[in-house]
DNA sequence: TTGTTCTTGCAACTGAGTTGCATTTGATGT
DNA sequence: ACATCAAATGCAACTCAGTTGCAAGAACAA
């Protein structure tokens, strides 16, 4: 189970070149358990105590994105929630929806959002679809 | 001409039932002759000299929004950009485009998204496509 | 015109994210 | 195991878009 995930993790560091360090170990492990976008805030919380420096999540972050392990997914109230981007292809990642009543936000997996027209000559090279309105418990007890 | 876009402005801020000041008649001028979405400061600068204060820009942009005369069109560099929405329906608004390369956005009034999938539960009042890749200029000189 | 209510401007504040630099650590070769 | 060096970390100070509180001013209805 746990080195199941230290293993896997140790894995997507290895096999993007990085150097496998414990800050870095620790965030992606975070991200893994989550099963959702975190904030630098967020990530720190879960990994608990002996969390990294706040800059240092910063920047190991950056370096996940640029490396394509990790995804901006959205932003909300002027701060980043980031996600691992195994679920997502290269230039497509899923939708996420953010509930204007309750505040919560998930990620729609299911829900696909093809791109008929053709783009005009532009070179699509990621796609961000962000949602707001009712989640279905709110559009219940509305 | 002039005159024209005054009148439109004025109607607009009377049929949402907002009091009719120069700072949010300016804005709105603004954005109706931009025909892209504006940053604060880039609204602040063309009004010019007499630009309201960056409060009170903010103010009358959220007012706008309250009343779904204005988008909040999409983030980037941690900065919102404002566009009217007489463009878009209720439930969808069109997909913007950022260039990784120049870092110019462009709206896609034509590149029409659809949405597929049954949402399962959740009712969606807002859609928002960001795109980013290569614009025209850039994917032919790279 | 008067009075009420909404709007504006200013100054001080907030907080996510960034930058510079000294220190530590992982990887590589001996 | 040990030395070496580039890369990663931590800390403090900083940036800057956006917010808040409050006093003064302007729109609108009576
Ligand atoms: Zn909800
Ligand atoms: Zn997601
Ligand atoms: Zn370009
Ligand atoms: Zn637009």
């Amino acid at each position: 189970m746990k080195g199941e995930t230290k293993h896997k993790v140790q894995q997507m560091l290895k096999s993007a070149r990085l150097r496998r360090t414990k800050p870095r170990s620790d965030i992606l492990t975070a991200l893994l358990k989550a099963h959702q976008p975190l904030t630098r805030e967020q990530i720190a919380e879960r990994i608990g105590a002996c969390a990294p420096n706040k800059v240092t999540i910063y920047r190991a972050l950056e370096t996940f994105v640029a490396a394509d392990i990790v995804h901006k997914a959205f932003v909300q109230n002027r701060t980043w929630y980031f996600e691992l981007s195994h679920h997502c292809t290269a230039d497509q990642c899923h939708p996420h929806f953010c509930c204007r009543c309750c505040g919560r936000t998930d990620c729609l997996h299911e829900l696909h959002i093809p791109m008929t027209a053709d783009s005009g000559g532009y070179i699509i090279q990621h796609q961000r679809v962000q949602l707001e309105g009712l989640c279905p418990k709110c559009s219940k007890s509305a």
